[in-house]
DNA sequence: TGACTAATCGAGGCAGCCTCAGGTTAACTG
DNA sequence: CAGTTAACCTGAGGCTGCCTCGATTAGTCA
């Protein structure tokens, strides 16, 4: 398995009343986000929070870092589950239950998928480290599936993860249930899985 | 086949100077929207095209209806693609030809395809009429590929747009080039189609 | 307690959305 | 051609949301 470095992007704020803020905002913009997606009005965040939108802006620069910091625990969940479940489950089953936790984490909130692709790739984003970790994550599962031959060998991770947040995006789009998302994963993992001996 | 029936939505403008700038608009819209995305400035549009913004507003109330005057023609030419292909291909190579174009459209700019997913259930958005006509076109090829026994007999018409609109919204995020929407549509394929007999 | 400085505040400049009251002009009519 | 009319155009202005920055407040530590 290879190394999944835990990065520590920004450390919190040291006062007293910077901290509370700092968690007040934090619980506004999770509520704020579900509610009315990444590009939610950061005033009303703010607002919510009980502070001044300059506040706002001083722990949270941009509206990227602020998403970061609202979904950097379900990612490290994701990547511990990766590990988790690499030890428990035979490899496409790990994969399979993976994905579909991944799914689920990507489509948070309305706008979160484009965010994570984005930052998957692009170093300088908050979410990047995080993400590459991710990314780690899924292609030991996906390798670790490959080897036992389960998985066709000519899928990439970066295919893996086309497919993983394409399903994200029409999961958080058409609001989709748990059937259709399982549904969904179920036609994306028939797509690459090797075939068991038919009929 | 089912029907299709071809929408008018909105006629176009009487008068010669209307007219002009109706024109004029729907050239400035493209072009903002292939730089900057469905969410390109309204102001910067009208400004492009010569004409004070309260004429753009005039013409289009909204945005949406914006990007369906920009829009209306490509879909228009995928529906009657379906009809072509339905009648020169197999129905397999015809309903994969068909997706391929498909997914190329609605990944003409950034922001189009959620509009589309949007529009498709939607009545009452200005570009439910032309989706649900391509929706219609899409289903008759899908159901010539089941019956013909080359696509799974229980995947539904909304499970392949939403499948669709996946690889869609991964290409207009990624700016994947024409390999990678092969790739992609072929692993959608691959989970959809009927195996024939294996090794 | 006093000094230090992190942290807070919110007015204000900017961009983009959208409306509407008033001015303009194409098209039609006699 | 002049007159009439309704379609059309204009752009200032109100509104929301983004983001900055100088003035102010208040934790923390010696």
């Amino acid at each position: 398995m290879a190394e999944t470095p835990v990065p520590q992007i920004a450390q919190r704020p040291k006062r007293a009343d910077g901290r509370r803020n700092y968690d007040a905002l934090l619980v506004a913009a999770r509520t704020a986000f579900a509610e009315h997606g990444s590009d939610a009005s950061l005033e009303d965040i703010a607002h919510e929070a009980g502070v001044a939108i300059g506040t706002l802006y001083r722990h949270f620069p941009t509206r990227a870092t602020l998403v970061e910091a609202a979904t950097r625990d379900g990612l490290e969940v994701l990547v511990s589950h990766a590990r988790d479940v690499a030890d428990r489950l035979a490899p496409l089953t790990a994969l399979t239950d993976w994905m579909r936790h991944a799914v689920v984490h990507f489509s948070t909130f309305r706008g979160l998928v484009g965010i994570l692709a984005q930052s998957m790739y692009d170093e300088g984003t908050p979410s990047h480290a995080m993400c590459a970790a991710m990314h780690t994550s899924g292609a030991d599962l996906l390798r670790a599936a490959q080897r036992a031959g389960e998985v066709r060998a000519d899928l990439t991770a970066d295919e893996l993860f086309g497919l993983l947040s394409g399903a994200a995006w029409v999961r958080e789009t058409t609001r989709a249930g748990k059937d259709e998302t399982e549904r969904f994963i179920e036609l994306v993992i028939e797509g690459i899985a090797v075939r068991t001996a038919g009929p």
